[in-house]
DNA sequence: TTGTACGCGTTATCAG
DNA sequence: CTGATAACGCGTACAA
């Protein structure tokens, strides 16, 4: 089914069936009916392949999410899901491009071959090499984190420097003088991962303002690794009465661990950090912390890559949320030995 | 970057350009050499959308995931990825379609846009409206999951009743004579969801085999459901001892909740079900479960759909898993009263 | 409202 | 056997 049976069968030419279509000319509407009638018939719809040759763009935007070999956070899967449907209330699709580094066939092909409009990186290092290469490409692009020289890019990304140093704050109010610093996975530090390092750097800002004794640490993205986690930091240092945390994968596992261990939250130990909102309040009791929208930032990003394809000179916006921490009931006033 | 301007600076015809990059036909090693090092030097790539028009496959493969309203759990997160993964390998993008229902916009520009070669579905439900749609259209298709008559259809589903019941024989020979049932959420069993429909199936069935007192009852796909569900069932019926589910989202609830109550696994009660691994060895104690292989059913679709698109009118293929079960350490004899 | 050139890569056909 | 020419796929939009 191609437009010129549609225009065969309708009586008219193939033109016609297009502005028919499209609107940019006007059509009697009894032609317009009678083109209707045979394109319901026959169920027809342009071709997608036909139309981006012709008009030289795909309506489709290139996602570059890390490769499956490393399980997706619950947080990333929801900047895939909001993504993808502020991109579907657009009328645009979203290809998918599983590749870390560049020199990715899957991610070559999104950037050099034309097959997107625009794309949205998700899990920037501080350093990273995609947006260098996309840089050089020209394809307009935003991505969901930021770089240590963000500097002409558009971004959308959590404040996590400002609000786990609020947290580290917050505990300080009330009281709190030892304080831990869970942080994601050692590997993810080692690889430079923007959220990791701006967490620490917020951590020991505030411990030293607030005069704290602050310890730090790296903890797998699981259950597990958080249950061993603050059973090791417990042992280490049991001076602690309070920790911070932006691994919301861990919080199981750190609920399970004090919990195992008599310790009662939040009257002998205090917890608040970053996380998705199910995750705090999955917690028990729910956990004072911020909430990161992920379903606001996706649509973001797809918002600023629409601008940013529209007018690719424009000077490049970014978006730096920091959503207020909710205070529920996990943190509390230090106990007093 | 065209490949006639390719052509044009390597001093040759746009048909040689095309002959060196497919070897469709012999072309000199010297003349290769030319045009590889002006595409090395342009970076350039051919025009997917002109590729497209012509060879008429887009290289790339649908994939329809449940909108995002509701929140993906982890193993329909498991399938994205892993369908992916396995689509890049083969050198094919993957393109999302967010959609419930049929008479969706981004599921029509899949299905009869031609904008991809083939579709994988997910979250198949009894009576699937999306698969009449896709047959009509004679787009190759893939279900995870199949429908209530799965004749003609290809698709690859884990066996839900069969490894329920397997559960149940289990519990059943340590002597459990009450056991529940919780299945997924009462929308998605009122939505005819196969799995959920199988499961109950397979578990009445084994139920009376065993002559046993089995209960059912659905249950939220969230850990809060999960710990409600599992108090009320404790209150509403405290002679049961033993527990299978396949709702592995409520898990961390349901562990939570027995905790809370102070009984004892498996020396109290006992626990068993279908889930992915991760969330079996996330129970406390690890969970005896049956573990849902979503990377290799992944990879499976597409498989399958690639010998599909391949053959359309081959017969069609299915694939019905029943992975062993794990014993792990949350199911034990019937405690004696 | 219609005829037609165009976008770009592929491949059948023809010439050397 | 190598290289070039031209037609084709299909929707769009300008000129008529």
């Amino acid at each position: 089914m191609n437009i010129g049976e549609i225009a065969r069968r309708a009586g008219v030419s193939r033109s016609t069936v297009s502005y028919a279509l499209s609107g940019k000319r006007p059509v009697t509407e009894e032609t317009k009916r009678r083109i209707q009638a045979v394109i319901d018939e026959l169920d027809y719809r342009p071709n997608a392949a036909a139309r981006a040759l012709k008009e030289g763009r795909t309506r489709t935007l290139g996602l570059v999410i890390p490769p499956a070999g490393a399980r997706l956070t619950d947080m990333q899967l929801g900047f895939v899901a909001s993504v993808v449907e502020a991109a579907a209330r657009a009328d645009l699709d979203v290809l998918l491009s599983p590749s870390g580094g560049d020199h990715d066939r899957s991610f070559e092909r999104i950037v050099s071959g034309r097959r997107v409009d625009g794309a949205i990186l998700m899990e920037i290092r501080l350093e990273d090499e995609r947006v260098a290469r996309l840089q050089q490409t020209g394809l307009p692009f935003v991505t969901i984190g930021h770089t240590s020289n963000p500097h002409g890019t558009c971004w959308v990304d959590v404040d996590y420097g400002t609000l786990i140093a609020r947290c580290v704050h917050h505990l300080a109010d009330l009281g709190h003088r030892w304080i831990a610093l869970i942080n994601r996975s050692a590997e993810l530090v080692a690889a430079g991962y923007g959220p990791a390092h701006r967490a620490l750097a917020g951590f020991t800002e505030a411990a030293v303002q607030r005069d704290l004794r602050g310890i730090t640490l790296t903890c797998g993205d699981d259950p597990i690794a958080g249950e061993t986690c603050i059973e090791q930091l417990r042992q280490d240092h049991p001076e602690i009465t309070a920790v911070v945390t932006l691994n919301e994968a861990a919080l199981p596992g750190i609920q399970r661990g004090l919990e195992r261990a008599g310790v009662r939250i939040p009257q002998d130990f205090s917890i608040a950090g970053v996380a998705a909102r199910h995750w705090a309040e999955d917690f028990r009791p729910q956990l004072t912390a911020a909430d990161v929208p992920t379903l606001e930032m996706g649509a973001s990003a797809v918002d600023l890559l629409l601008e940013r394809i529209a007018a690719p000179g424009a000077p490049a916006r970014h978006l730096l949320l920091t959503p207020p921490i909710s205070l529920r009931a996990s943190t509390g006033p230090a106990p007093t030995r």
